[in-house]
DNA sequence: ACACCGACCGAGCGATCGCTCGGTCAGGGA
DNA sequence: TCCCTGACCGAGCGATCGCTCGGTCGGTGT
């Protein structure tokens, strides 16, 4: 699939769509990430950050050009992270749509874990975003939507779920997934497996998979 | 001030579970929800608040203390009213874990269609409130959240339910309802109705109902 | 040797924040 | 009549906000 791939900087770009590596950010968006899962973006003042960061206030506009700019940074590259991911996932299932759901849930649940922090607050700072920030993230997250729906009614067309309600069941079935980024700790009592264990049967049976 | 608050929000006790009044929100209550609806509590200036209110900013500190007092008295008003509301479900449906669960779902639904912009902002500005705020707004939320769990446990226990994850699905059923208040709108294709008929199904699905 | 450049910062700008001081004014009881 | 009380507001307080100006400093190319 992806033949020429070498490491760079100890990162490979042809791992599973199943494993996250650890999170490279720069430490002026480490910094702004924790602020804002602590605070809300509006609740974070910019000597907060830059003072996390280790910097002083100009310091940390020498690298970002606004407050809205960390959060552009962050909000974005999480969700086309999630998007590469999932089409991914989706793509490895070939055309049973049973498989696919299966993957793209569990898919959802993986990133919500390992990337918690930028997924919480990518779903709970929607207020937070300038107008052209928010049309994007939008965006891109409709079309997450829209992965799972397909699946859910090809699903149920092809006889696979049973649910009578296929669009209410993806929107739940998402919801779900989302809210795993909300709750879950790494060192609370399920390991990451144990979770997708769980949900993925719960989402199974909230479309009536057979 | 705080209790008379609470009366001011509370509906009449011999009505329904299943029915909420007009909400009967002061001035100073409606506008701030209608802002931090909008851009969130830190979000949200206390000159804004007092223009759409009708008010000058001494005006609004005349009725209440603090713009913290306001998101106090929006979000622990809406608290007692959806466990007064939940607690009567629960109590009507007597002792069977399969109509108690029904009934629970059923309140938990509407109540985040009718009370839709305070539960939305109960839940996603838990950051913006003071430690006193947050632990109290805890407290009521963690015993609504012991009435689903307690409900779906009972049904499997006694057969009625058959998800081999009881405490994740009671989890998953809770976050499913209160996410109604983040896409529900009076004006959307489905009407109360319709959205109880299918997320009830879909919950049912969820903890395996037979 | 010296110009240059990216990384960084002390000090502080104007704006705006939550909140308050010192009132005005209409209506009601004695 | 007279003053009391509750409802309300113009003006502005000190603090803090996001952001910027005018630099310093160490490394690099020539």
């Amino acid at each position: 699939m992806l033949a020429t791939d070498h490491e760079e900087a100890g990162n490979t770009v042809s791992e599973s769509w199943r494993s996250f590596g650890e999170q490279r950010l720069s430490a002026p968006l480490a910094a702004a990430l924790a602020c804002f899962v602590e605070q809300g973006y509006h609740g974070t003042t910019i000597r907060r950050i830059a003072e996390r960061a280790g910097l002083s206030v100009p310091g940390l506009y020498h690298h970002y050009p606004s407050k809205q700019a960390l959060l552009e940074g962050l909000v974005m590259t999480v969700m086309h992270e999630l998007l590469d991911h999932t089409r991914r996932a989706a793509a490895e299932a070939g055309d049973d749509p049973g498989r696919r759901f299966d993957n793209i849930v569990e898919c959802l649940l993986r990133f919500h874990m390992h990337r918690r922090d930028q997924a919480f607050v990518a779903s709970t700072e929607i207020r937070g975003m300038d107008p052209g920030v928010r049309g994007a993230y939008i965006a891109l997250r409709d079309e997450q939507q829209r992965m799972v729906d397909d699946t859910v009614r090809e699903g149920v067309d092809r006889g696979a779920f049973a649910t009578p309600y296929p669009r209410d069941a993806g929107r739940a079935v998402t919801t779900m997934c989302v809210a795993v980024s909300s709750w879950y700790r790494p060192d609370g009592e399920l390991s990451p497996d144990e979770v997708v264990e769980h949900y993925l049967a719960l989402c199974r049976a909230t479309v009536g998979a057979r």
